[in-house]
DNA sequence: AATTAGCACTCAAACCAAAAGAGTGCTAAC
DNA sequence: GTTAGCACTCTTTTGGTTTGAGTGCTAATT
């Protein structure tokens, strides 16, 4: 357990690396907070503290820097978290609150304003396969195909097509939509992953067709799992304000890193309550960056994340203020819609 | 005109300098181009050249790099053109005449590639506008609203919903069905934008769903206006892998060019023939890139254009050749499938 | 026992001067 | 018209010196 003072110190040092991104030296902790003690006892605690692991000293005449640790304890611990002022809140309620159609469309909007807010990538994170299915369309499009629409609670899914066998009728088609129904209706668009298809039962009924059910039941398998998460990364270019990567060969890293969609959504993709961080090693994927995230509702039972992702030294008072509030404004907002 | 050794000697600079990004001496052009001078005649030629506002002297004790005028007459005039291994060529068949169900996939293929060989940011333009709209149907999905589905001669716009009025059965909607394919079906998408909502005519078909019927014409506004272009770009982290984005400031600059979508768009939207190739100033947009691209057959009556986009250091000889033999395998490829 | 003043020490960063080297332009000869 | 030769310019490299920030340690102080 750290002293009082030693909490002091360490706090003192991440606030000031945070701001100007150079180690800091005792005299600097002494002046912002500690005017009562000298800087050689400032020293010795320093020196403590390193041999605790908290603290780097890149070389011997230099001051110290926070470790991953130091980072860790701090957001968990030590750091008072910043109020977003009145303008700034009005702001984001402002923007999140305006009309939209669809929840891809407030899923930009959210991202929009996070991104802009904290000057940094933004990651919103809509999660899907929950929806239960409330009917399967089969719409004949006069071209040989026809479109499958899978409605489900709170959205439709609209993006596959099947080709028709020749000779198939409409009454066929109607038939078909009926069968898929009377099997469907009810279950999570998840369900669909696991669902075998029947041969046997669908031969004695439509017999020749057997093959082209089973190729819509395989469509709506792919659609279901290209829909059951969707990640949207906003402001990229943001990271270009922050002096780590002013080395083009460290940006392009960072900008490897946020392109693996599928590590990030496992990152944000964890049921944990209220406003997550998580630094740099403690993930492998985040070698050298940090990642904010709280879980929220995009929109009446659809949920989903949002975060921000950059470099460790970002302004974790601030970014963890912003995620926190967006995220109650974001719950506030669909509930009421209701 | 210049004569054939300044035009050997100007090809030589301009090679030389996209191989190795440094200022090319008489020297160094006289043994690869010109072993038979001296470096004393090439150095009056050089300054010839340079009198003429081919090159440019960074210094005085330094060699020439090629002006934006230089690369204007390198790629018009002067370089030969590479011709793809055929090894490459069969890769990006292989790759282009890959099964695909949709534009859109086939547009992602495309991108793909393109960036891949050319080691640059691949765009591709989808035009849309021109389809001829086969069929208007809109799907009652038993949750307040219908899908509105627009089949064209080549593909299926279905992004658009409205909401029903009260009891609205669903005999209205076949007539409303009916009537949005008497007067639609034969025109193009593009239409729809200048077509203006007949009031009184509906008036007495409807009565009191005049606001319904407005609405879904302006729907079908909004979802041609939003389909009638599309930019994808892929790979715009490839840009990392040339110098002239090694200070981050410089990749900021060119990334922030290739996020202005609408003025990409112009740039690839022309319908000259062939490969065109546009260099840094003569387009504001560019100041510092070059783009080359070429228009080409993205599906069956869905045209649009391919490019690339990099620094104006870029290596003409093979962007060009491999931007010209994709549209050209493409090209084919589509027609082949009818 | 904890704190602090004082001082020697280290090391990065800034500075400077000299040397090396690349490449030119010009002149005079071919 | 071409070229050898040379003086000149300017960048780059090198190496040494200085400066200054900041520490660790010791000894004195509270």
């Amino acid at each position: 357990m750290l002293s009082e003072r030693k909490k002091k110190i360490l706090c003192a040092v991440v606030d000031g690396y945070i701001e100007s991104a150079t180690p800091i030296s005792s005299k600097e902790i002494m002046q912002s907070a500690l005017p009562n003690c000298s800087s050689a006892t400032i020293r010795n605690e320093l020196s403590a503290l390193e041999s605790m692991g908290y603290l780097i000293q890149p070389h011997v005449s230099a001051g110290r820097i926070p470790s991953q640790r130091a980072f860790r304890i701090y957001v968990d611990e030590l750091m008072n978290y910043e109020r977003l002022s009145d303008e700034e809140t009005n702001l984001i309620v402002k923007y999140l609150t305006h009309q939209v159609d669809t929840v891809e469309e407030m899923v930009e909007r959210v991202a929009k304003v996070l991104s802009e807010i904290t000057h940094l990538p933004a990651l919103v994170l809509k999660e899907d396969n929950l929806d239960i299915i409330t009917s399967i369309k089969l719409l004949d499009l006069d071209n040989g195909k026809a479109l499958v629409v899978i409605v489900t609670d709170c959205r439709v899914l609209k993006d596959s097509f099947v080709d028709l066998p020749e000779h198939f009728t409409s009454g066929m088609l109607k038939s078909a939509q009926d069968w898929l129904n009377k099997i469907f209706v009810g279950k999570r668009i998840s369900d669909f992953l696991n669902y075998n298809f029947p041969f046997e039962l669908v031969n004695d009924q439509f017999g020749d067709f057997n093959k082209f059910f089973k190729r819509i039941v395989d469509t709506l398998k792919r659609e279901s799992l290209t829909h059951s998460m969707q990640l949207s990364t906003v402001g990229e270019n943001k990271i270009f304000e922050h002096v780590e990567y002013k080395d083009s060969e460290k940006a392009k890293q960072f900008l490897d890193t946020v392109e693996q969609k599928e590590l990030i959504c496992e990152l944000l993709y964890c049921d944990q309550d209220g406003t997550t961080v998580k630094i740099d090693k403690e993930d492998a994927v985040l070698e050298g960056c940090s990642l904010v995230k709280s879980n929220v509702q995009l929109g009446e039972n659809i949920s989903g994340s949002i975060g921000v992702i950059g470099p460790v030294r970002m302004n974790y008072k601030r970014v963890v203020a912003v995620v926190d509030k967006i995220s109650k404004i974001l719950n506030y907002v669909i509930n009421s819609k209701r």
